[in-house]
DNA sequence: CCCCCCCC
């Protein structure tokens, strides 16, 4: 029945001669795990056919597999190849001469081996001859997308180069040879030169521990078939750290391949470079340079990041909402002075995440007028049950870069996003992201709830029994996010020891200390502004005007709330203070009663207790 | 050969 599956008769011979086909339909006869170190950087050798022609040297990555599934690796299936390099590997040391490779980059299965079933038609093997009789110009790399009209990208170009003098051996002049994808790296070979652009550069870091010291930096590389990070240590940083720019296109060749860690690594690519002192970098004036892509973004939409694992690297664009002040502190652990700066981002997903900036990133950040930041490699953390972003020394950050990602949200934010309330992930409440089991104020006590790290959260249907009223109320920071309270400095100026500044103004907070009952017993808490007004039925400016009027209004506001009931979520933990241990609770939730919700755990219980 | 990435 393999009569109705078509493949691209003659296509590979056009392919491996240099040209062009696109998303030409081709069967797997055969593939075969290559190079296989640990599972995860496995790579397949797979022979493929258009029905008249095969080749036994068309390559995938694992990756690439995995888009499709492991099923597309099956003997006959039939697949539509949508993008594609070629490359010619230098094979003379082996005798052969050169041999040109088809490295897929991504494909669709249209049907499974089993449903084809056998060989279609009677190909022939395309002999090396055929492939190796190309034209020589232009030829050594082409590239399609699977659009016609796409035009070949031509990899090594020759002829007039004019490069400043690099800071090394310039006898091998890498930009007449041919060139490799950095797809095709790998510790296997070490006879390549890549062309590719740097996107990112480092600082030079130093370090100092039981194995010795040094200093170091980084580039980010990339090219149309992938990106790969390049290490230079030590004299390497002397060598070339002033030499290369960012954005610039290079020439480069004869660097150390090795496994990257993914523990730490940023970059899509199973390996890493390292400098070596024959490592050779020379920029690339061609102007064909201009079709080697720029960043690579694989952008996740900020709703996502509420479930992404902490410590994730992520790449992420969004619309800059507000940013605080420059805040400078020392650190706990180092003593080191540092300073950041919040930003908060929006995107189309309507959620808003807070994203922290540091050093001189923090200090030269300026938010106004709403710019789009576009970070790749940023960190996901966890905070009081919140997800926020955190740059990181590897990230690379960009303000308005000119992308059609970011005239996309800038037009959404313009339209209608600034004046959308997004939901902030960020916001340090036990909301979302975790369970918060029903629980009685007795159950806290006897399962000696809040010795966990982060605290225990748990939800109750209580009764406000008491509301301090004094000092439920201050003065605060009126910058959105700090809500420090205010020095009143007495001269119409308030100041905030946090944002180091004087304002003319200030903004009323609401910090309540309050006794809940519910049926076993009750619990001392606090409660933050936010919630507090929930229960009070009364923003912290209404009440604060109140206050101005008459130092009673307090008192009696929140007398008229007592044995008012509600859902409080939770968080109980155990802090000491002058050698003695207590349970901190702090409400960081209040919630009107769901009865049918509240009914449904309370039947949950009774079932609990017949069983 | 780094791989720390900070604070509430």
């Amino acid at each position: 029945m393999s009569a109705k599956y078509n493949l691209s008769a003659g296509s590979l011979e056009i392919i491996m001669q240099g040209g062009k086909y696109p998303n030409p339909i081709m069967q797997i006869l055969a593939s075969k795990r290559i190079n296989a170190g640990a599972a995860d950087k496995e790579r397949y050798r797979v022979v493929l056919s258009d029905s008249k022609n095969t080749i036994s040297f068309a390559m995938l990555t694992t990756q690439v597999r995995d888009q499709v599934g492991p099923d597309v690796l099956e003997m006959y299936s039939v697949i539509q190849i949508d993008k594609y390099i070629t490359s010619v590997i230098d094979n003379k040391a082996k005798g052969v001469g050169d041999a040109r490779v088809l490295l897929i980059l991504e494909l669709k299965l249209i049907a499974s081996g089993a449903e084809v079933g056998e060989k279609i038609g009677s190909p022939v093997q395309l002999t090396n001859d055929s492939s190796s009789s190309a034209p020589k110009t232009n030829v050594s790399n082409t590239n399609t997308n699977g659009t016609s009209t796409n035009s070949s990208v031509v990899y090594n170009k020759p002829a007039t180069s004019n490069n400043p003098t690099p800071p090394m051996d310039t006898s091998e002049n890498l930009s007449n040879q041919m060139t490799h994808p950095i797809s095709s790296l790998s510790p296997y070979h070490n006879k390549w030169v890549i062309k590719a652009r740097v996107t990112n550069k480092s600082s030079i870091r130093t370090w100092s521990n039981s194995r010795g010291e040094g200093k170091l930096f980084s580039l980010d590389l990339c090219d149309e078939s992938g990106e790969i990070r390049l290490t230079g240590f030590k004299d390497m940083v002397d060598k070339f750290y002033d030499y290369v720019q960012v954005d610039k296109v290079y020439f480069i060749s004869k660097c150390q391949l090795k496994s990257a860690n993914k523990q730490y690594s940023t970059l899509k690519n199973d390996y890493e470079m390292t400098m070596t002192p024959e490592t050779i970098i020379q920029e690339c004036h061609d102007v064909d340079s201009s079709a080697i892509p720029q960043t690579k973004y694989d952008f996740v939409t900020i709703d996502k990041i509420a479930n992404t694992e902490p410590n994730t690297i992520v790449d992420i664009i969004g619309v800059v909402k507000s940013v605080s002040d420059l805040q400078t502190f020392q650190a706990k652990s180092t003593g080191r002075e540092l300073k950041k700066k919040d930003v908060t981002l929006v995107d189309q997903s309507k959620t808003a995440v807070a994203l922290t900036l540091w050093g001189s990133e923090a200090e030269s950040f300026d938010g106004t007028n709403n710019p789009v930041l576009v970070i790749k490699g940023a960190r996901v953390t966890e905070f009081g049950g919140g997800k926020s972003l955190s740059t990181v020394s590897s990230s690379n950050i960009k303000v308005n870069p000119e992308m059609k990602e970011c005239y996309r949200i800038r037009g959404w934010y313009d339209g209608e996003g600034a004046n959308m309330d997004a939901t902030n992930i960020s916001a340090r409440s036990g909301a979302g992201g975790f369970n918060t089991p029903w629980m009685s104020f007795k159950e806290v006590q006897d399962q000696n709830l809040g010795n966990a790290d982060k605290g225990d959260y748990y939800q109750v249907m209580g009764t406000i029994l008491l509301i301090r009223s004094e000092n439920a109320m201050y003065k605060a920071c009126p910058t959105p996010e700090c809500n420090k309270k205010v020095i009143d400095l007495e001269n119409g100026m308030y100041r905030c020891e946090k944002c180091n500044r004087e304002f003319p103004n200030f903004k009323y907070r609401l910090l309540a200390s309050m006794n809940v009952g519910d049926w076993s017993g009750n619990q001392w808490m606090s409660m933050f502004s936010s919630e507090v007004e929930k229960v009070l039925g009364q923003t912290s400016q209404e009440i604060g005007e109140q206050v101005e009027q008459n130092s009673e209004a307090m008192a009696n506001i929140v007398d008229k709330c007592h044995f008012r009931q509600f859902i409080l979520k939770c968080r109980a933990k155990m802090e000491t203070y002058n050698d003695e241990s207590r349970l901190k609770t702090v409400c960081i939730k209040v919630d009107p009663i769901n009865y049918e919700e509240y009914n449904n755990h309370l039947i949950e219980r009774i079932q609990q207790l017949i069983a």
